[in-house]
DNA sequence: GCGGATTCGATAATTTTTTATCGATAAAAT
DNA sequence: ATTTTATCGATAAAAAATTATCGAATCCGC
């Protein structure tokens, strides 16, 4: 088959570190760089060079050359085919207040392979609106259009409160990847992905590393 | 001084399952429920019973009963203090497009110890609105308001390009922390902590974990 | 071409995180 | 009162992730 490579031995930790490679080696290349070392992407980042060294080599085709370090072009398509930045997947985005809004707005996602194809919102003022070029459609609809439009994954920014009935009609619909921006647990069966975006937990992870900061100055 | 425990031996990985933990006590504490086992939070949210109950043991004051479980009550007062929810953390805003518009229409963060006490926005069109309650401020102001306001946290939800001068003018007024919205690395001294609320990072695991998931059922 | 500097990949050691095991304890049931 | 049962905390084992070490490779300046 030729890439039994891919998806086994690269640990979730490394996925995450991935595009933060991507966004780093894009910069590098608008340089004219046409290498870079492990060392330096390491330096950078402020992570460690094996480390970085390893991530590569989980999803690097070619190996890095000693001197030189590794292809940058070559970094970027392999980081590309590996998350699936090059193949775009549908998606749908439910509830369109202000995170909704802004993250149909968020043109980025394209980048990242992700295409948005319908939102929802059970605010009948909002449907039938556009916002960021894509159409909003009733709440009531979600199942069936979901199925109809093939689509896997559910995006879920609506109320605490609606949550866990959004992600049931995804289900539903057909869906089996959830990315769930409100603040509450999903449960859903085994067999479905969900990923919280959970701001309460970045924010005490950043306010934890404030508070040791300030106190190893005084 | 009778806390020595607070910040000894709290993992990252443990703060940030806290806030999960939080949100579940208080549906717990709503339904009435006076006492909880490290098995059936384990099971809900999906965790390691072993790993609930290192992981609140490490911040509760009072040791679960056997048979019984943790009081849900005594929990949340703990994860409370020791995340700091019950005092609030100023913090500055800037960008106001759509992902700060958002941000700053989340009421959700006072409750996590946040209080957004101004914005800022380079486009003059948007200052002097309002955005949540908050006012918009022009960002060449930055530096010197911040100072003012003796703020120490900085939320940058502007676009890829201005982040960086961003975040120096935060640090030039004496910020310490930095939330990052923007989908760039941010350079910055080593005395400065940094979340990156990575999207991609996010977006990476869950299609992961989702190709995973259908792979294994063909 | 030759020698030095730099980086690589592989392997090993360390550290951190997660999970398993088990005796002790206290509530509930008999 | 005694037994049963669910749960805890402590300790140990396992797994995962990070970091260190080192010989080999190859570019670059001379």
């Amino acid at each position: 088959m030729g890439n039994e490579k891919e998806l086994l031995n690269v640990s979730k930790a490394t996925i995450g570190r991935l595009p933060a490679y991507h966004r780093y080696l894009q910069e590098k290349l608008a340089a004219g760089e046409k290498t870079v070392s492990s060392t330096a992407i390491a330096e950078d980042l402020h992570l460690n060079a094996v480390q970085v060294r390893k991530d590569l080599s989980a999803i690097a085709r070619e190996a890095g050359k000693p001197k030189l370090g590794f292809a940058v072009a070559d970094l970027i398509a392999d980081i590309d085919r590996f998350l699936g930045y090059d193949n775009l997947n549908d998606a749908v985005l439910v509830g369109v207040g202000g995170l909704g809004k802004a993250l149909a707005g968020y043109v980025g996602f394209k980048n990242y392979g992700l295409n948005i194809v319908a939102a929802f919102d059970a605010d009948p003022a909002r449907v039938g609106t556009t916002v960021g070029g894509i159409k909003v459609f009733p709440a009531d609809e979600l199942a069936r259009l979901v199925r109809r439009l093939n689509v896997l994954i559910g995006i879920v920014a609506v109320p605490r409160e609606a949550a866990q009935g959004v992600a049931d009609e995804l289900i539903k619909g057909g869906v089996r990847a959830i990315w769930n921006f409100a603040p509450v647990h999903l449960n859903v069966p085994e067999n479905i992905a969900v990923k919280n975006e959970d701001m309460a937990a970045s924010l005490a992870i950043l306010s934890k590393r404030l508070a040791e900061i300030l106190n190893s100055e005084k």
